[in-house]
Parts: C-alpha cells; structure tokens; sequence
DNA sequence: AGAATATTCGTTATCGCTAACATTTTGTAT
DNA sequence: ATACAAAATGTTAGCGATAACGAATATTCT
C-alpha cells in the first residue's frame, strides 16, 4: 500500500528534483510549464510531483520571484448581498489570468479598512481594488506608495487615487427623486443606514434632497438606522414612519433590502402599492425578483463594475509602462416596476 | 513638503534600520512588537516606519519565520446568503488572535474545488476550514498531507479527514418530515436544488424522503433546478408544481430562498399559507423576518459552526501535541413559524 | 565598587524557490 | 565529419525577513 501520508513528510522541489534525477531548477522549471524543458523530463517531474502530492511553496516562490499573482479586493461587507456580485464579476475576468482574487472586510469601518489594507499589502499583491473613495490618510498613503495599481470601485463621486471604475451615487439619488416628482408625489420621506457608515448611500441621500429643495420640497420624515439593512429592519421603520405620517405618499430607501421590508410592511397592513404609498430602492438586488409587485429600484451595475475593475488591472499588467489614470462612470438604469 | 511619496520608492526593513541607527533585527523586532527591545528606540523604529509609510513584507517574514498567520476557508458560494454568516462566525472567534481567514470559492465543484485548495495550501495556512464532507481524491490526499489543522463544516454525514463542526442534514430532512406528517399533510412535494451540485441539499432529501416512505408515502411531485437558488426560482417552480397538482397540501424546499418564493408566488396567486399549501424551507436565512409570515425552517447553525470550527483551530494551534479528532454534531433547531 | 543578573542589541545562517547566466547536449547545415 | 545554432539542463546568488545564539550595555545586589 502506497500511503504517501505519513511517510512523505514534507516534500520540498528538492525531494522532487532529486528523484526526477535533475537539479531543482530543472523540476521548478517543468512544474511552473516554463519553456525549456523537454517533453519528457517534465512528464516525469510532473509525475513524481503528482504521486508524492508536492505542493509547491508559493511564499518561497514569490519571494524569489518578486510577483505575487493574487489581488486584493477589499469591501465593507458581505452580507449586504451587494458586494458578491461585484466579486463575482472580478473573478470572472480575472479567470482568464492567473490572477486570483482574495477578499477583504473592511466593515464600513475606515480604521479597519486600513489595517485590512495594510495586512493585503504586506503580501505585495498585484493589484488592489477597493470599494469607495473615502479612505484616512493613512490608508491613501498607502495606497499611493503601493507599486501595484489600485482601482477604486462603486463611486465616481470624488477623487480617485488613480484608477477608478463606478456610478455617480449623488446623480442616483438625484435620478430617482426626478423620477418620483414626476410621478406626482410630494409627500416624501427616506429611510437609510446611519450616513457616516455608508458614504455612497450618503451621496444619494445627498442627490436626492438636493432635488427636492430644487423644487422647493422638503421630506416629510427621514428615518437613519445603524447595523445591517434588512427586511425585518425596513419593515419595521416603514411601519413606524407611515405611522407618524399616514398621508406619506412615497419612501425612498437606501436599499432594496429595506424597500422589500417596506413592501412587506404595506402587505400585512393591507397598504396598497403605490396607490397608498410608492417605494423606491437602490442595488437592483436579486431579492426583488419574484416579489408580487416590482419594486422601483436603480440598478447599480455591480456586475460591469467588477468586470471594468478586474480589467482595468490586466490593462495595467500588460502595459509594460505606468498605466494613464483611468475614471469610468458608468450609467444606472433605474427601474420603475409597479411600485411609483 | 514631505512627499514619501515618489521620493521613498519601496522602504525595506533594512531602510527603517538604517535610519533609526539600528541593526535590521532590532528594526524586526520593534515592528512585531517582540520583546527585548527598549521603549526608547522601539518608539523611534516604529516612528520612522510610520512616517515613511512602511509595510512589512509577509512573504519574506514568513518564509522566514515557517509561519503563515492565514486560514483557509474554503466554500461554495458567497451568493447563497448561507456562507458569509458561517464567515462571521469564523472571523469573529479568529479575531482574538492573529489569524486571519482568506476566503477561496469552489463554486460546488469539486474539481475546482481541488484547485482552489492546493492554490491555497501552496500559501502554507495555519489551517484550514472547508464546507462539505465530500472531496475528490486528490483534494483528500492533499488535505490529509496538510500540516496544518484541517475542519470539515456543515455537515457531519460522512467521513471526516479529522476535525469536523456540523449538523445532521439526514436527520434535518427527516424531522421536517416528521413535522410535516404530524401537522396532518400526506400530499407533499420536494423543491431542490440539482442533487450532484450540493451534497447537503440531498441528505436533506434522502433524509425526508426516508421519513415519508417509513409511514408508506411517497412525494407528490419532485422539481430540482440548477443554478443558484432564488426568490424568483422558487416562486416559479412553485407555480408550475400547484399547476401539476392543485391539491398538493405542503412542500418543503431545500432552501429558505426558494420557500420565499414560494410564499411569494401564494400571495400573488392569493392562496393562503397554510390553509391551500404549507410550506418549510431550511437555514433559518435572515430574509425570512420581516415576511408578513413566519415560515418554517431549520436554523443550521451557520454561525455557530463557523465559531466552533475556528476554535478548533486555535485549539490545535496552541496545544503543542497534535490535536485528537473532532466531531461535533450540533443541533438544528426547526422553527414552525405559521407556514405548517 | 565589583560581580552577577537582566535587558537590549547585533551577527550569522537559513527559509524554499527562481532570475540570470553558464554549461552541456542535441540538432542541423555544410 | 566539423562547425554552429538551438534546445535542455545546471550553477550561483539572492529575494526580505526572522530564529538562534552571542555580545554589549544597563541594572541590581552584597
């Protein structure tokens, strides 16, 4: 029986050069696919490696060879149902590199997003892709003094560090206030997360008041809760602001989460939507699928954003000289749906 | 103006040295906070590396050091709502120490997963934390090999490697059975996702079925989907399975996304939940609350099962000799809500 | 004060692999 | 065959940090 488990301790490129018969650089050679290597010594490297389970020492690599193939993709949180798709649309064009992405939870925390930033970097990725503009200064120095490029995601709104790929959230929430005038409502109220957590849900609180008082509005109740958006939580101070306003004729929600919630709230009420109230969100999340009724929302091109920013990095790495500042804004779609 | 920015190209342990007047291990050390070093010169080392915007470099440290402060978390999808509560659970326990995890996505194959692995052991964690009892042959050599601690989650109906944290997913299934029968439903059908996908989702259903044959009965109507799950997906195979079979009387889903769309799908259709169709799910997601109904599900413990799983590893990592197996076998908590 | 102990700092030797260059082997044209 | 280019393999020298031990300075005690 052949169990290379306890025997075979630790098997190092050594081991293998040395029952292949060739020098490490030789079996380094072969196991990397590099060129110069004939076709039948690397089949037989290949081999020894496979039957012994040789895992190549990556750290011992990359130190060596000054490049580390993975990319650092650092956002606020994971359970937000926003930022998978995002990542999700990195992988997929990082797929065709050997680029791997690896994650990073800030938490909507500027302090924590910098100590995760500086623990990525001290594995000297190939690149970095961050969510958002707004860093501390630390974390910008950083950043700048990286010798890999950064793009920054989600939000144009702002200065970029060099690169960066996102949506003007400040014309999104203008965008839907428009589109909620126009549909005749004018009793108004927002619900949000706690502002100094989520910049860029700040920037459409920011829009969308900015047009209202354009004309001449104001909103009737604003609503901030700290922690996780959720259904449960959007349900819960939907019902609490219809309830101190039950003339209200429309929310605006910084997410679908809590729009959902909303709309959950208006159905064990017995609240028609939009004849009673209109809702509107913001993410296009995947949840609004499949309610009764579509919500209006904006979708966020959280998909194109990832795919925009991962390429952005392969641009990078093929030019051989330092890639120009690139700043893409790209355009929401809003959707109406039944509920404005 | 101090501008380290261009000036100071890349900043290496033996620059900060220099500058403090100290040799390059005195620097090291200051840095990781070792003992042995003044408060004096400790503060100046740490000043400059500071004010020049130093960042360490891990690959060397820890080629060096033989010692990878990372975990490996290895699971299928970040989309399905299920793992980042597990991720959370694992962080928030590995947050009392110096590990941190890295996230790797198998995408519910295992070749890929196989990959994802040995990209990830090549880095050399501190161990290693992955979903599923279930592995190619070569993903359970490498594992075994691994020098590192190794955790199975999720699930405990198998063979683990060594240490696993999880629920009974066979039983799960059969004491939804159970519920079901005894709240008085016969005609019963199963929503699931493509068995060979997800090897959890189909104890469930083993498990259920098992309890149904052991009191003579047999689903009504079975539907399996490919692709992520999703309120749409739900709502819709829902509506077709009530066409098949107008009196069907329950059905349970292999996911709470899916049972919402089911429930969904009632509200439009205006059946009401129970009396025409009862309806359970499984995880206990966090978009069950808020729903105008509370449907029924079996909380899997994702949380729990994350915190179990790092603790292991802390365990193993401080106890000098090698850690006996572990497995544990928690216990889901079904919740009847007012769906059955 | 002088010796003994504790504290602080420095020197040397890797860690496992790969770049760059040197060398050998193979293939090919004359 | 001889010579020369091409392909295949080997040798040397680090990559940037840290472990382990040794040297120097500071502190304490009798």
């Amino acid at each position: 029986m052949q169990d290379h488990k306890q025997m075979t301790k630790k098997m190092l490129l050594k081991d293998v050069a040395q029952l292949a018969g060739v020098s490490e650089m030789t079996a380094s050679r072969a196991l990397r696919g590099a060129p110069d290597v004939s076709k039948s010594t690397r089949a037989k490297i290949e081999e020894i490696a496979r039957v012994h389970g040789y895992v190549p020492n990556r750290i011992a690599g990359s130190l060596s060879s000054q490049s580390v193939n993975l990319v650092a993709v650092v956002v606020p949180s994971l359970n937000s149902f926003v930022f998978p798709e995002v990542l999700s649309g990195i992988s997929s064009v990082l797929k065709q590199s050997p680029l791997k992405p690896v994650v990073g939870i800030s938490g909507y925390e500027l302090d924590e997003e910098e100590e995760v930033i500086r623990e990525m970097l001290s594995w000297r990725p190939s690149g970095v892709i961050v969510a958002g503009l707004e860093h501390n200064d630390a974390t910008r120095r950083m950043l700048a003094q990286a010798d890999c490029p950064v793009v920054e995601v989600m939000d144009v709104d702002g200065t970029p560090l060099r690169h960066c790929v996102g949506i003007s959230h400040l014309q999104a929430g203008r965008d839907m206030a428009a589109q909620i005038l126009s549909h005749g409502y004018r009793r108004i109220g927002f619900i949000g997360t706690k502002m100094p957590q989520d910049f860029r849900a700040r920037k459409r609180f920011d829009g969308f008041i900015e047009a209202l008082t354009a004309q001449d509005l104001s909103l009737v109740d604003v609503e901030h809760y700290s922690g996780d958006s959720s259904i449960a939580t959007g349900r819960q101070l939907t019902a609490q602001m219809l309830d101190r306003h039950p003339d209200l004729e429309c929310i605006y929600y910084s997410s679908d989460v809590m729009s959902v919630g909303g709309y959950m709230h208006c159905l064990a009420a017995g609240l028609s939507v939009p004849q009673d109230v209109a809702l509107a969100g913001f993410n296009n999340l995947q949840i609004l699928e499949g309610l009764p009724l579509e919500l209006a929302t904006t979708d966020a091109c959280r998909r194109e954003i990832g795919e925009r920013a991962a390429e952005i990095l392969l641009e990078a790495r093929d030019s051989k000289s330092e890639l120009a500042p690139i700043c893409e804004t790209l355009s929401p779609r809003i959707s109406l749906g039944q509920s404005l």
